[in-house]
DNA sequence: TAGATTGTTAATCGATTAACAATC
DNA sequence: TAGATTGTTAATCGATTAACAATC
Protein backbone atom coordinates (compact mmCIF):
# COMPACT_ATOMS: atom_id res chain seq x y z
CA UNK A 1 0.00 0.00 0.00
CA UNK A 2 2.16 2.57 -1.40
CA UNK A 3 -0.60 5.21 -1.59
CA UNK A 4 -0.57 5.62 2.77
CA UNK A 5 0.77 9.41 1.94
CA UNK A 6 -0.32 9.69 -1.51
CA UNK A 7 -2.77 12.81 -1.35
CA UNK A 8 -6.25 12.09 -2.22
CA UNK A 9 -6.32 15.05 -4.97
CA UNK A 10 -3.17 13.63 -6.65
CA UNK A 11 -5.38 10.28 -6.79
CA UNK A 12 -8.32 12.03 -8.42
CA UNK A 13 -5.88 13.48 -11.20
CA UNK A 14 -4.46 10.14 -12.16
CA UNK A 15 -7.98 9.04 -14.30
CA UNK A 16 -7.56 12.22 -16.10
CA UNK A 17 -4.20 11.97 -16.73
CA UNK A 18 -4.46 8.34 -17.87
CA UNK A 19 -7.71 9.57 -20.40
CA UNK A 20 -5.70 12.40 -21.84
CA UNK A 21 -2.86 9.76 -22.43
CA UNK A 22 -5.30 7.10 -23.91
CA UNK A 23 -6.02 10.20 -26.25
CA UNK A 24 -2.54 10.78 -27.79
CA UNK A 25 -2.07 7.13 -28.15
CA UNK A 26 -4.77 7.20 -30.29
CA UNK A 27 -3.24 9.82 -32.31
CA UNK A 28 0.19 8.33 -32.52
CA UNK A 29 1.83 11.02 -30.28
CA UNK A 30 4.84 8.84 -28.87
CA UNK A 31 6.32 11.22 -26.68
CA UNK A 32 5.34 13.71 -24.28
CA UNK A 33 6.57 16.15 -22.01
CA UNK A 34 5.12 17.18 -18.16
CA UNK A 35 4.86 20.95 -19.78
CA UNK A 36 2.13 19.44 -22.78
CA UNK A 37 0.59 17.31 -20.88
CA UNK A 38 -0.12 19.78 -18.17
CA UNK A 39 -1.46 22.26 -20.72
CA UNK A 40 -3.79 20.30 -22.29
CA UNK A 41 -5.55 19.47 -19.04
CA UNK A 42 -5.16 22.70 -17.14
CA UNK A 43 -2.69 21.19 -14.60
CA UNK A 44 0.85 22.82 -13.89
CA UNK A 45 3.62 20.98 -15.42
CA UNK A 46 5.33 20.49 -11.91
CA UNK A 47 2.17 19.07 -10.62
CA UNK A 48 2.03 16.37 -13.48
CA UNK A 49 5.31 15.13 -12.49
CA UNK A 50 4.83 15.61 -8.55
CA UNK A 51 1.77 13.37 -9.16
CA UNK A 52 3.84 10.63 -11.20
CA UNK A 53 6.32 10.57 -8.66
CA UNK A 54 4.34 8.95 -5.78
CA UNK A 55 4.08 6.07 -8.00
CA UNK A 56 8.19 5.65 -9.79
CA UNK A 57 10.00 7.18 -11.97
CA UNK A 58 8.56 6.97 -16.03
CA UNK A 59 9.94 9.89 -17.76
CA UNK A 60 13.40 9.85 -19.68
CA UNK A 61 15.27 13.67 -18.01
CA UNK A 62 15.40 16.01 -21.35
CA UNK A 63 12.84 13.76 -23.38
CA UNK A 64 9.85 13.78 -21.62
CA UNK A 65 7.59 10.30 -21.11
CA UNK A 66 7.04 7.43 -23.40
CA UNK A 67 2.96 7.51 -24.04
CA UNK A 68 2.55 3.93 -24.18
CA UNK A 69 4.88 3.46 -21.37
CA UNK A 70 3.15 5.82 -18.77
CA UNK A 71 -0.12 4.31 -19.77
CA UNK A 72 0.70 1.03 -19.36
CA UNK A 73 2.31 2.30 -15.63
CA UNK A 74 -1.66 3.88 -15.28
CA UNK A 75 -3.02 1.34 -16.30
CA UNK A 76 -1.68 -0.60 -13.68
CA UNK A 77 -1.87 1.67 -11.03
CA UNK A 78 -5.43 2.79 -11.37
CA UNK A 79 -6.56 -1.17 -11.14
CA UNK A 80 -7.64 -1.57 -14.71
CA UNK A 81 -5.01 -3.78 -16.24
CA UNK A 82 -6.97 -6.38 -14.29
CA UNK A 83 -11.21 -7.69 -14.73
CA UNK A 84 -13.88 -6.69 -11.97
CA UNK A 85 -16.97 -8.45 -11.85
CA UNK A 86 -19.22 -5.71 -11.31
CA UNK A 87 -23.25 -5.63 -10.59
CA UNK A 88 -25.62 -2.91 -11.28
CA UNK A 89 -28.65 -3.10 -8.83
CA UNK A 90 -31.61 -1.34 -11.08
CA UNK A 91 -32.48 -1.64 -14.85
CA UNK A 92 -35.03 2.17 -15.01
CA UNK A 93 -33.53 4.57 -16.88
CA UNK A 94 -30.41 5.57 -14.97
CA UNK A 95 -29.22 2.04 -14.99
CA UNK A 96 -29.84 2.24 -18.53
CA UNK A 97 -27.54 5.02 -18.81
CA UNK A 98 -25.02 3.59 -16.89
CA UNK A 99 -24.72 0.19 -19.32
CA UNK A 100 -24.68 2.08 -22.52
CA UNK A 101 -22.20 4.75 -20.92
CA UNK A 102 -19.68 4.80 -23.39
CA UNK A 103 -16.73 5.85 -20.88
CA UNK A 104 -16.65 2.70 -19.05
CA UNK A 105 -15.71 0.34 -22.00
CA UNK A 106 -13.17 2.78 -22.84
CA UNK A 107 -11.63 1.77 -19.70
CA UNK A 108 -12.04 -1.87 -19.62
CA UNK A 109 -14.76 -1.60 -17.32
CA UNK A 110 -17.84 -3.73 -17.71
CA UNK A 111 -21.17 -4.17 -16.14
CA UNK A 112 -21.53 -8.02 -15.99
CA UNK A 113 -24.90 -8.43 -13.54
CA UNK A 114 -27.54 -6.57 -13.88
CA UNK A 115 -30.62 -7.17 -11.34
CA UNK A 116 -34.29 -5.85 -10.77
CA UNK A 117 -37.26 -5.99 -8.82
CA UNK A 118 -39.50 -6.45 -11.34
CA UNK A 119 -40.39 -9.88 -12.57
CA UNK A 120 -41.38 -8.22 -15.79
CA UNK A 121 -37.67 -7.06 -16.99
CA UNK A 122 -36.16 -10.03 -16.28
CA UNK A 123 -35.17 -11.87 -19.41
CA UNK A 124 -34.54 -9.30 -21.17
CA UNK A 125 -31.74 -7.58 -22.34
CA UNK A 126 -29.49 -4.39 -21.15
CA UNK A 127 -26.74 -4.43 -23.77
CA UNK A 128 -25.24 -8.23 -23.89
CA UNK A 129 -26.17 -8.85 -19.86
CA UNK A 130 -29.50 -10.60 -19.07
CA UNK A 131 -31.63 -8.86 -16.43
CA UNK A 132 -31.86 -11.24 -13.24
CA UNK A 133 -34.11 -10.94 -10.57
CA UNK A 134 -32.79 -9.09 -7.32
CA UNK A 135 -34.10 -12.25 -4.84
CA UNK A 136 -30.84 -13.46 -6.74
CA UNK A 137 -28.34 -10.97 -5.42
CA UNK A 138 -26.08 -12.76 -3.18
CA UNK A 139 -26.24 -16.33 -5.60
CA UNK A 140 -24.83 -13.89 -8.38
CA UNK A 141 -22.60 -12.18 -5.47
CA UNK A 142 -20.86 -14.93 -3.89
CA UNK A 143 -21.04 -17.04 -7.26
CA UNK A 144 -18.78 -14.43 -9.38
CA UNK A 145 -17.26 -13.04 -6.37
CA UNK A 146 -18.51 -10.07 -7.74
CA UNK A 147 -16.13 -7.24 -6.32
CA UNK A 148 -18.21 -3.71 -7.45
CA UNK A 149 -21.93 -3.38 -6.47
CA UNK A 150 -23.58 -0.11 -8.43
CA UNK A 151 -26.77 1.40 -6.87
CA UNK A 152 -29.18 2.83 -9.42
CA UNK A 153 -32.52 2.01 -7.50
CA UNK A 154 -34.91 4.22 -5.56
CA UNK A 155 -33.43 6.07 -2.59
CA UNK A 156 -35.53 4.27 0.19
CA UNK A 157 -34.19 0.70 -1.03
CA UNK A 158 -30.53 1.75 -1.63
CA UNK A 159 -29.11 1.04 2.28
CA UNK A 160 -30.93 -2.06 2.05
CA UNK A 161 -29.27 -2.95 -0.98
CA UNK A 162 -26.09 -1.78 -0.04
CA UNK A 163 -26.49 -3.88 3.25
CA UNK A 164 -27.11 -7.05 1.44
CA UNK A 165 -24.62 -6.77 -1.73
CA UNK A 166 -21.76 -5.96 1.12
CA UNK A 167 -22.84 -9.02 3.10
CA UNK A 168 -22.80 -10.94 -0.20
CA UNK A 169 -19.14 -9.78 -0.17
CA UNK A 170 -19.05 -6.78 -2.55
CA UNK A 171 -16.31 -5.11 -1.62
CA UNK A 172 -16.90 -1.11 -2.97
CA UNK A 173 -19.71 0.26 -3.86
CA UNK A 174 -21.00 3.02 -5.92
CA UNK A 175 -24.32 5.06 -5.06
CA UNK A 176 -26.35 6.81 -7.47
CA UNK A 177 -29.64 6.61 -4.86
CA UNK A 178 -30.49 10.33 -3.70
CA UNK A 179 -30.10 8.96 -0.18
CA UNK A 180 -26.31 9.17 1.99
CA UNK A 181 -25.69 5.47 2.53
CA UNK A 182 -23.66 3.70 5.30
CA UNK A 183 -21.04 1.20 5.13
CA UNK A 184 -18.12 -0.40 7.66
CA UNK A 185 -14.98 1.56 6.72
CA UNK A 186 -13.38 -1.32 5.07
CA UNK A 187 -16.08 -1.32 2.25
CA UNK A 188 -14.75 1.72 -0.51
CA UNK A 189 -18.23 3.67 -0.92
CA UNK A 190 -18.79 7.02 -3.46
CA UNK A 191 -22.21 8.26 -2.67
CA UNK A 192 -22.29 9.87 -6.19
CA UNK A 193 -25.13 12.74 -5.24
CA UNK A 194 -25.95 14.03 -8.29
CA UNK A 195 -27.49 17.08 -7.20
CA UNK A 196 -24.61 18.89 -5.71
CA UNK A 197 -23.42 19.51 -9.43
CA UNK A 198 -26.49 21.48 -10.10
CA UNK A 199 -26.86 23.24 -7.04
CA UNK A 200 -22.98 24.00 -6.96
CA UNK A 201 -24.05 26.00 -10.29
CA UNK A 202 -27.12 27.60 -8.99
CA UNK A 203 -24.74 29.00 -6.02
CA UNK A 204 -22.35 30.51 -8.15
CA UNK A 205 -24.40 31.81 -10.77
CA UNK A 206 -26.56 33.69 -8.24
CA UNK A 207 -23.57 35.60 -7.12
CA UNK A 208 -22.46 37.32 -10.34
CA UNK B 1 -19.21 38.87 -4.48
CA UNK B 2 -18.10 38.11 -0.42
CA UNK B 3 -16.64 34.92 -2.00
CA UNK B 4 -13.90 36.19 -3.14
CA UNK B 5 -12.06 33.97 -0.17
CA UNK B 6 -14.44 31.19 0.71
CA UNK B 7 -12.72 28.04 0.32
CA UNK B 8 -14.28 25.83 -2.62
CA UNK B 9 -14.49 23.14 -0.08
CA UNK B 10 -16.68 24.84 1.78
CA UNK B 11 -18.87 25.46 -1.55
CA UNK B 12 -19.01 22.17 -1.85
CA UNK B 13 -20.09 21.10 2.00
CA UNK B 14 -23.03 23.63 1.76
CA UNK B 15 -25.29 21.21 -0.66
CA UNK B 16 -24.56 18.47 2.27
CA UNK B 17 -25.65 20.81 5.56
CA UNK B 18 -28.53 21.94 3.07
CA UNK B 19 -29.78 18.84 2.69
CA UNK B 20 -29.51 17.42 6.66
CA UNK B 21 -31.35 20.36 7.41
CA UNK B 22 -34.10 19.89 5.35
CA UNK B 23 -34.27 16.72 7.13
CA UNK B 24 -34.16 18.08 10.39
CA UNK B 25 -36.77 20.32 9.30
CA UNK B 26 -38.74 17.28 8.39
CA UNK B 27 -38.44 16.32 11.84
CA UNK B 28 -39.65 18.91 13.57
CA UNK B 29 -36.28 19.32 15.14
CA UNK B 30 -35.93 22.89 15.69
CA UNK B 31 -32.64 23.96 17.09
CA UNK B 32 -29.27 21.98 16.53
CA UNK B 33 -25.73 22.28 17.31
CA UNK B 34 -22.76 22.57 15.39
CA UNK B 35 -21.30 19.43 17.21
CA UNK B 36 -24.55 17.47 16.30
CA UNK B 37 -24.95 18.96 12.79
CA UNK B 38 -21.57 17.90 11.83
CA UNK B 39 -22.00 14.46 13.57
CA UNK B 40 -25.07 13.68 11.05
CA UNK B 41 -22.97 13.94 8.49
CA UNK B 42 -19.34 13.47 9.34
CA UNK B 43 -18.01 17.01 9.28
CA UNK B 44 -16.15 18.00 12.44
CA UNK B 45 -18.37 20.67 14.81
CA UNK B 46 -15.67 23.54 14.23
CA UNK B 47 -16.08 23.01 10.40
CA UNK B 48 -19.47 23.50 10.50
CA UNK B 49 -18.76 27.12 12.26
CA UNK B 50 -16.12 28.38 10.31
CA UNK B 51 -17.85 27.47 6.72
CA UNK B 52 -20.75 29.07 7.91
CA UNK B 53 -18.89 32.32 9.51
CA UNK B 54 -18.22 33.15 5.74
CA UNK B 55 -21.70 34.08 5.18
CA UNK B 56 -22.72 35.70 8.62
CA UNK B 57 -23.53 34.88 12.10
CA UNK B 58 -26.51 32.69 11.98
CA UNK B 59 -26.49 30.60 15.30
CA UNK B 60 -26.60 31.85 19.11
CA UNK B 61 -24.07 31.20 21.80
CA UNK B 62 -24.67 28.58 24.23
CA UNK B 63 -27.78 27.34 22.00
CA UNK B 64 -27.25 26.61 18.48
CA UNK B 65 -29.02 26.95 15.71
CA UNK B 66 -32.65 27.25 14.63
CA UNK B 67 -33.17 24.95 11.97
CA UNK B 68 -36.16 26.88 10.26
CA UNK B 69 -33.48 30.42 10.05
CA UNK B 70 -30.76 28.63 8.93
CA UNK B 71 -32.36 26.80 6.20
CA UNK B 72 -33.65 30.49 4.87
CA UNK B 73 -30.20 31.80 5.50
CA UNK B 74 -28.73 28.58 3.02
CA UNK B 75 -31.36 28.39 0.65
CA UNK B 76 -30.40 32.09 -0.23
CA UNK B 77 -26.87 31.43 0.03
CA UNK B 78 -27.14 28.12 -2.18
CA UNK B 79 -29.23 30.45 -5.32
CA UNK B 80 -32.31 28.25 -4.68
CA UNK B 81 -34.49 30.69 -3.20
CA UNK B 82 -34.63 32.27 -6.98
CA UNK B 83 -36.34 30.47 -9.80
CA UNK B 84 -34.20 29.02 -12.87
CA UNK B 85 -34.72 28.18 -16.08
CA UNK B 86 -33.21 24.87 -16.66
CA UNK B 87 -33.02 23.39 -20.38
CA UNK B 88 -32.05 19.65 -20.92
CA UNK B 89 -30.06 18.80 -24.43
CA UNK B 90 -30.85 15.04 -25.16
CA UNK B 91 -33.87 13.09 -23.86
CA UNK B 92 -32.39 9.38 -24.06
CA UNK B 93 -32.04 7.24 -21.34
CA UNK B 94 -29.76 9.47 -19.31
CA UNK B 95 -32.38 12.24 -19.74
CA UNK B 96 -34.94 10.75 -18.48
CA UNK B 97 -32.88 9.34 -15.65
CA UNK B 98 -32.25 13.09 -14.64
CA UNK B 99 -35.68 14.75 -15.13
CA UNK B 100 -37.08 11.58 -12.63
CA UNK B 101 -34.28 12.36 -10.35
CA UNK B 102 -35.23 13.02 -6.95
CA UNK B 103 -33.05 14.94 -5.66
CA UNK B 104 -33.60 18.27 -8.30
CA UNK B 105 -37.65 18.57 -7.21
CA UNK B 106 -36.62 18.46 -3.18
CA UNK B 107 -34.53 21.59 -3.86
CA UNK B 108 -36.33 23.68 -6.08
CA UNK B 109 -34.98 23.22 -9.27
CA UNK B 110 -36.83 22.11 -12.31
CA UNK B 111 -36.24 21.17 -15.71
CA UNK B 112 -38.77 23.21 -17.71
CA UNK B 113 -36.84 22.60 -21.04
CA UNK B 114 -36.51 19.32 -23.04
CA UNK B 115 -34.71 18.97 -26.47
CA UNK B 116 -33.96 16.02 -28.61
CA UNK B 117 -32.74 15.39 -31.91
CA UNK B 118 -35.01 12.72 -33.01
CA UNK B 119 -37.80 14.10 -34.57
CA UNK B 120 -40.25 10.89 -33.74
CA UNK B 121 -39.75 12.08 -29.50
CA UNK B 122 -40.78 15.39 -30.11
CA UNK B 123 -44.37 16.19 -28.92
CA UNK B 124 -44.33 13.44 -25.96
CA UNK B 125 -43.51 14.29 -22.81
CA UNK B 126 -40.82 13.84 -20.57
CA UNK B 127 -42.47 14.45 -16.70
CA UNK B 128 -44.30 17.35 -17.31
CA UNK B 129 -42.30 18.87 -20.41
CA UNK B 130 -42.89 18.39 -23.86
CA UNK B 131 -40.10 17.63 -25.70
CA UNK B 132 -39.15 20.30 -28.31
CA UNK B 133 -36.88 19.80 -31.69
CA UNK B 134 -33.20 20.47 -31.25
CA UNK B 135 -33.44 22.96 -33.97
CA UNK B 136 -35.39 25.17 -31.31
CA UNK B 137 -32.33 25.24 -29.15
CA UNK B 138 -31.34 29.13 -29.44
CA UNK B 139 -35.32 30.14 -29.80
CA UNK B 140 -35.98 28.38 -26.50
CA UNK B 141 -33.02 29.85 -25.08
CA UNK B 142 -33.75 33.20 -26.19
CA UNK B 143 -37.26 33.60 -25.19
CA UNK B 144 -37.38 32.06 -22.02
CA UNK B 145 -33.76 33.39 -20.70
CA UNK B 146 -32.59 30.13 -19.90
CA UNK B 147 -29.82 30.23 -17.07
CA UNK B 148 -29.04 26.25 -17.08
CA UNK B 149 -28.07 23.98 -19.93
CA UNK B 150 -27.73 20.06 -19.39
CA UNK B 151 -25.80 18.74 -21.69
CA UNK B 152 -27.01 14.67 -22.07
CA UNK B 153 -25.96 13.53 -25.37
CA UNK B 154 -23.42 11.89 -27.43
CA UNK B 155 -19.98 12.89 -26.59
CA UNK B 156 -19.53 14.10 -29.74
CA UNK B 157 -21.91 16.56 -29.72
CA UNK B 158 -20.98 17.56 -26.52
CA UNK B 159 -18.77 20.58 -27.26
CA UNK B 160 -20.97 21.95 -30.42
CA UNK B 161 -24.14 21.73 -28.13
CA UNK B 162 -22.63 23.81 -25.71
CA UNK B 163 -21.38 26.32 -27.90
CA UNK B 164 -24.95 26.95 -29.34
CA UNK B 165 -26.34 27.43 -25.66
CA UNK B 166 -23.56 29.45 -24.71
CA UNK B 167 -24.03 31.98 -27.99
CA UNK B 168 -28.15 31.86 -26.59
CA UNK B 169 -27.50 33.66 -23.34
CA UNK B 170 -26.61 30.21 -21.05
CA UNK B 171 -24.74 31.05 -18.60
CA UNK B 172 -23.77 27.62 -16.64
CA UNK B 173 -23.75 24.03 -18.32
CA UNK B 174 -23.49 20.86 -16.34
CA UNK B 175 -21.70 18.37 -18.92
CA UNK B 176 -22.65 14.67 -19.00
CA UNK B 177 -21.66 13.29 -22.40
CA UNK B 178 -18.38 11.75 -21.85
CA UNK B 179 -16.34 14.60 -23.59
CA UNK B 180 -14.64 17.29 -21.85
CA UNK B 181 -15.48 20.58 -23.15
CA UNK B 182 -13.87 24.29 -23.07
CA UNK B 183 -16.21 27.44 -22.92
CA UNK B 184 -14.87 30.77 -21.90
CA UNK B 185 -13.67 31.41 -18.23
CA UNK B 186 -17.00 33.68 -17.27
CA UNK B 187 -19.37 30.56 -17.86
CA UNK B 188 -19.85 28.13 -15.33
CA UNK B 189 -19.23 24.48 -16.44
CA UNK B 190 -18.84 21.24 -14.61
CA UNK B 191 -18.02 18.09 -16.40
CA UNK B 192 -19.86 15.69 -14.70
CA UNK B 193 -17.11 13.15 -15.51
CA UNK B 194 -19.12 9.27 -14.88
CA UNK B 195 -16.10 7.42 -15.03
CA UNK B 196 -13.76 8.81 -12.86
CA UNK B 197 -15.90 7.59 -9.88
CA UNK B 198 -15.50 3.79 -10.72
CA UNK B 199 -11.91 4.15 -11.97
CA UNK B 200 -11.19 5.29 -8.49
CA UNK B 201 -13.39 2.18 -6.48
CA UNK B 202 -11.06 0.13 -9.09
CA UNK B 203 -7.82 2.29 -7.83
CA UNK B 204 -8.68 1.53 -4.41
CA UNK B 205 -9.73 -1.87 -4.36
CA UNK B 206 -6.18 -3.19 -6.50
CA UNK B 207 -4.72 -1.71 -3.45
CA UNK B 208 -6.07 -3.86 -0.58
C1' DT C 1 -24.44 31.79 38.41
C1' DA C 2 -23.03 27.27 35.88
C1' DG C 3 -23.21 24.92 31.61
C1' DA C 4 -23.39 25.08 26.78
C1' DT C 5 -22.22 26.58 22.39
C1' DT C 6 -21.05 30.10 19.16
C1' DG C 7 -17.72 32.93 16.26
C1' DT C 8 -12.98 33.72 15.53
C1' DT C 9 -7.96 33.75 16.23
C1' DA C 10 -3.85 31.16 16.11
C1' DA C 11 -1.56 26.72 15.34
C1' DT C 12 -1.29 22.83 12.56
C1' DC C 13 -1.55 20.16 8.78
C1' DG C 14 -1.47 19.06 3.93
C1' DA C 15 -1.19 20.24 -0.93
C1' DT C 16 0.75 23.17 -4.59
C1' DT C 17 4.38 25.47 -6.71
C1' DA C 18 9.10 27.30 -7.44
C1' DA C 19 13.61 26.24 -7.93
C1' DC C 20 17.33 23.48 -9.27
C1' DA C 21 20.63 19.59 -9.49
C1' DA C 22 20.70 15.42 -12.23
C1' DT C 23 20.85 13.67 -16.71
C1' DC C 24 19.27 12.65 -21.37
C1' DT D 1 28.72 20.73 -25.32
C1' DA D 2 24.06 23.34 -25.18
C1' DG D 3 19.25 22.78 -24.59
C1' DA D 4 15.54 20.35 -22.62
C1' DT D 5 13.14 18.10 -19.17
C1' DT D 6 12.88 15.08 -15.30
C1' DG D 7 12.56 14.01 -10.18
C1' DT D 8 12.82 16.07 -5.78
C1' DT D 9 13.73 19.44 -2.12
C1' DA D 10 12.32 23.58 0.00
C1' DA D 11 9.16 27.49 0.14
C1' DT D 12 4.59 28.92 -0.23
C1' DC D 13 -0.04 28.78 -0.06
C1' DG D 14 -4.51 27.33 1.56
C1' DA D 15 -7.59 24.55 4.39
C1' DT D 16 -8.52 22.22 8.79
C1' DT D 17 -8.54 22.01 13.60
C1' DA D 18 -7.64 23.40 18.41
C1' DA D 19 -8.36 26.68 21.69
C1' DC D 20 -10.84 30.16 23.90
C1' DA D 21 -13.19 34.61 24.82
C1' DA D 22 -17.87 36.11 24.15
C1' DT D 23 -22.45 35.31 25.38
C1' DC D 24 -26.86 32.92 25.65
Amino acid sequence: MKDAMTPATTIERLPIYYRCLQKLDRMDVDVISSKDLGERIGIPSTQVRKDLSYYGEFGRRGVGYEVPVLLKHLRKILGLAQEWEIVLVGAGDLGHALSKYGGFKKLGLNINHVLDVDSDKVGSKLGDVEIQHIDELVDVVKENNVDIGIIAAPGDYAQEIADELVGAGVKAIWNFAPARIKLPPEIELRNEDLSIGLISLAYHLSRK
